[in-house]
DNA sequence: CCAGAAGTGCTAAAAATTCCGCAGATGCTG
DNA sequence: CAGCATCTGCGGAATTTTTAGCACTTCTGG
């Protein structure tokens, strides 16, 4: 059974050292707008790797922390939650908003893409 | 300034509330999955009220519960903060995900809508 | 009107989280 | 090698969250 239950501080880490993927516990702390002190940041990351949600490997003197799972199944599990929370559990109303809101801030070759799947979806849902 | 930081249970709270609008203590204690007592719940929603997350007003006896931001102002921040941890800040991405893995949940009415809505980014895009 | 059910306010303790500092190890520079 | 900067490990204090309990009020059915 799986436990996820962030803290505050756990939280805003861990969504750092996805955004990152790969940090030491400076950068992590460097990330934060009102960091505590080093020692706290250390703190955090010895908790959540001690609770399986990061790992971390020696580089040179320091440790470089990552995430236990991988980016794919975080954002899935994000999106969902998202998805349920916010837009009635409806995939199109997120799609919508985000074409609305920072449609102009995809490319030619996106919007290509995006039509091909929505008309690959046309043909499944038929 | 801006100051988000939920704990545990406030954002549990606070999520559950999004999902429903309105809501009093009980049915939100209803909703959780490991409901601790009531007197715990209704201290939490005082101090997301008092924190300034929510609101209420009183239903005959009881409080109903709400947000004190607009689904739609919360949906953006949250939209933003997922397309930033998660997917490199690219919209695109996210709509990629979601049409690849929820697409056969979509209706032919949302495919037009979504198509659409891309003719129309093509359109700005220029 | 009365009794019970259901709500609220308030208080305070238990539990969890957050934070910091020191001691010792390691690497780097001159 | 000496001096300095940077890290880790450890441990415990400070603060926040979470939880429970009690007294008082309101609503409802008989």
């Amino acid at each position: 059974m799986k436990k996820d239950g962030f803290s505050r501080r756990e939280r805003e880490v861990m969504d750092i050292i996805y955004r990152h993927e790969r940090l030491t516990a400076a950068e992590v702390m460097a990330e934060m707008p009102s960091p505590p002190s080093y020692s706290s940041v250390r703190s955090t990351l010895s908790i959540l790797e001690q609770k399986g949600h990061l790992h971390h490997e020696a580089d040179g003197n320091r440790y470089v922390y990552f995430p236990t799972v991988r980016r794919a199944q975080a954002r899935r599990t994000a999106l969902d939650r998202l998805v349920s929370t916010f837009f009635e559990n409806s995939p199109a109303q997120v799609v919508t908003a985000l074409l609305e809101e920072r449609g102009s801030e995809l490319t030619d070759a996106d919007l290509s893409e995006l039509s091909g799947l929505i008309d690959r979806a046309r043909e499944e849902g038929r």
